[in-house]
DNA sequence: GGCGCAAGTCAACAAATGTTTACATCATGT
DNA sequence: ACATGATGTAAACATTTGTTGACTTGCGCC
């Protein structure tokens, strides 16, 4: 395929012809951040264990062995995406009022179309045959479950706290499913919905799972 | 693992000592039976990509070959899988009566805690990396999606049709997110509530986005 | 009973995959 | 300028995976 004449090689020399900015030809952090941002997409779309890291190294222009080299394993590359996507769902359910939580979800199932980054929930969800993986996930998960639910007046200790903790869960589920539903399966009209036209949609269904305190 | 000594075979006597039907040893049919359930698991909850065939054939106590020669391909095998996948869903969101669809998906959700089988909603889901699972995948969610807006009083020609339709769509991801956070990653109290639990918030939920025509 | 075919077994294959090893090349400090 | 370490490359590796072909074994029928 991508075979070079054994000579001098090629040299990606294409790029930097009408580069504005001639940055370095090596720069370690800079592969590295392609590499995580061409892992994200790859794990998102197609699941863990049909990605292959050559795909990986092919969508970020470099090298296979400098996954080995940069991440370890093609685990760690996965859970480095993992923490990633945990920060944002985190950013998304947490440190938003509860009054906008709705358009902060549909900015985040919707961000896909905006970002080129198809959104981080579909990395939260896609099983990955990886032990330490699927704690990271549960944990990301479960956090924002108990955020969400905070947010809506949920306390530990409270009687019937269960209930509000389950239908915040509810809520995440229903997030989720939307991501899966609009990336990984593109359902129509639903894939192409717009964010303005998931929010009223989503703060129909929180305000019935979740009243507002 | 479960390596033989190569002497006699040790053939599987074990199970038919107890076993009230002496059932024929060679059955095609039963075989095929037995392929596809031990698939039907392995799949909803691994994933496609990362369910090996010989994990299938072990679990089903049949030889690996035996995958090639029933249903061809891997592929074909998954194919097969949807296809029972799709006509469980199709009775779950269609051919019921709309005040009972709120039973209908908790029970569907919460099957797998009754009935060994994982839900087949987490299948619906599992990028496949295969084309024609793919169009299977994306022809039974969009009938379902319109199949339970129709139930809700939508008309294919009506005005702001396109909106019930996408809320019947967002219900629909609602269900298939919960049978995720239950089975692929079982998040608690999600994973463990009964029936009877999910029954009041997916009615909650179902009445905000599909008010009863 | 014994014959024929369906059902099942075994071993091997080629392709693909994650990882490593040895080597080449760039960048930087002196 | 040039030595040295960081960065990138290429090829090979040991496994695993899906699939196939030749072979064996049991079932049903004459």
């Amino acid at each position: 395929m991508t075979a070079q004449p054994p000579g001098r090689a090629t040299r990606k020399v294409a790029a930097t012809a009408t580069d504005p900015t001639p940055r370095r030809r090596r720069d370690a952090t800079e592969t590295r951040q392609l590499l995580l941002d061409a892992a994200r997409r790859r794990f998102a779309s197609d699941g863990y264990a049909a990605t292959t890291v050559r795909d990986i190294a092919d969508d970020a222009g470099v090298n296979v062995a400098l996954i080995s080299r940069y991440f370890t394993s093609k685990e760690g590359l996965f859970e480095a995406c993992l923490g990633a996507a945990g920060d944002e769902l985190r950013r998304t359910t947490g440190e938003v009022p509860f009054e906008r939580v709705p358009e902060a979800i549909a900015h985040q199932v919707a961000g896909f179309a905006t970002t080129g980054v198809p959104g981080q929930l579909t990395l939260l969800l896609r099983s990955s045959g990886d032990t330490r993986a699927d704690e990271i996930r549960l944990g990301v998960l479960h956090q924002s479950g108990e955020r969400l639910a905070a947010a809506a007046g949920w306390r530990p200790d409270e009687p019937d706290g269960d209930r509000l903790l389950l239908q915040a869960q509810i809520v995440l589920a229903a997030t989720i499913g939307l991501a899966v539903l609009r990336t990984s399966t593109p359902l129509q009209p639903l894939a192409s919905a717009t964010e303005q036209d998931l929010v009223a949609p989503l703060r129909a269904l929180i305000d019935a799972l979740l009243p507002p305190p």
